[in-house]
This record gives structure tokens, sequence and C-alpha cells, in this order.
DNA sequence: TTCATATATTCGTTCATCCGCATATAGAAA
DNA sequence: TTTCTATATGCGGATGAACGAATATATGAA
């Protein structure tokens, strides 16, 4: 039997993790860094963005622990955490999915 | 070939549903409404919140179509849409479990 | 129609997030 | 040391989310 303080703490713990999936630089760099690791410079380039956003969106994957960094000398090299994280967005993927495909054939009826 | 726009509209929609689980109280309302439907006003007394907060919470659950009603007289009742967004966060909850496992054999390193 | 109940929404406030620019820090090389 | 490059952060403004209280809407009953 969990208590119910402790409950709504992991609950909240749950949120913060999926509010760092809230936003759509930080799905392109976590799906980015699952097909290879990349540093700050490659992922700035990829994604056509300032240095400092990027750098802004990684603190917020790093402090949850969705990615970990590897540095060889000046170079930060950003590495997939937890292939789980992946896994779960697809699931959400296939859902929306099926969410948009049903409302799309709701208009084409009213067409 | 996906054209760079539309990734980047996947995304945005996938980053707004992400959006719906991030916050304490609607991951509460999901699980609840995987276990059995329940009106607003059971949901209500479940999480002793005002009816506002919750109405508030459920309709942006609804525009996502993450949950859908069912209207019995002036009762609505509210269902979970589909069962792969628990199975997603049941995912991100093991994921985040071995995280914070992981951080607490640290801390225990230490001391 | 009037009343009662269930649900939704408006209002004003507070708090958090995102952004770009500019600057700071860290490491390597000279 | 100085200099160069890679990365991180402080600042201020704009935007949006969350909240409770009060009010509005909708349905059913009388």
């Amino acid at each position: 039997m969990v208590n119910p303080t402790l409950k709504q703490e992991i609950m909240a713990l749950e949120a913060d993790f999926c509010a760092a999936l809230s936003d759509p630089t930080r799905i392109f760099v976590l799906y980015a860094l699952n097909e290879s690791p990349l540093n700050v410079t490659e992922l700035t380039n990829e994604l056509a963005l300032p240095q400092s956003t990027i750098s802004r969106h990684l603190k917020v994957l790093r402090e949850r622990g969705l990615v970990f960094t590897e540095r060889q000398g000046t170079v930060i090299t950003y590495h997939l955490a937890d292939q789980r994280v992946i896994q779960a967005m697809d699931l959400l993927r296939s859902a929306m999915r099926d969410r948009l495909t049903q409302r799309a054939s709701l208009v084409n009826e009213l067409g």
C-alpha cells in the first residue's frame, strides 16, 4: 500500500519527466540522438537554431536524466540515456496518428 | 521523403500531445480512467480538488483526444480513449524509476 | 415555466517556460 | 600567459499554463 503523499510525489515526478517531452525541439533532439550520439555544435547545425537555445534544451533533458554526456576535450557529446523513452514516444505517436486519421475521416463524411 | 515543414508540424503535434501528460492531476485522471470510466463529480471527489480545476483538466485531455465523453442525462462520463497512452506512461515510469535508483545508489556510495 | 443539479467557462492573478542576445566559463593549443 | 573554440548561463521580454472563486450553461424534474 502506497501512502497518498508518496503517490502524489511519484506523479509529480512523472509529470516533470513528461514535461521534458513537451517541446518540439527536445523531441527532435531525442530522436536525433537515438540515431547516433551528437555534440552541441552538430545539433545546432542540424536544427538551425541558436546555440544557446540548443544548450538550454539539452540542460532540461540532462537534468531529467534523459540524456547523458561524454567529454572529449572541449567537445561534449550527448547520448540518449534510455531507449524506452523513444518507445514511449513511438506509442504516443501511433495513438496520435489514429486520433488524427479518425478525425480526418469524420471531416470527409461531412464533405 | 517527408518535407521538413511537415516533420516540424508532426513534432509540434507530438509535443502538444505530451504536454497533456505534463501535469500530475491529468496523469492521475488518466490512470483513474484506465481503471474504470468516471464522471466529473466522481473525479472531483477522488482528487479532492475544485470542480472547475477538474473540468479544465478534462478539457485539455478531451481536446487532444486522450479521453472521450458519454452523456447520460446531466451526468457526463469520461473514458480513456487509447490504452497505448497508459502503456507509454508505464514505459516512462520504468525508465524514470531506473534513473532514480541509479542516482540513489550513487548517493549511497558517497555516504 | 421554475427549480435543482452536473458540468463548463470567464476572470484576474501568479508562476513557469521559451526565446535571442550577450556574456561567461572551460579546455586546448600556442 | 594569451588566444581560439566549444559549451553554458544571465538577462529581459513575450507567451502560455494553472489556479480558485464566481458565474454561466445544460439537462431533468416538478
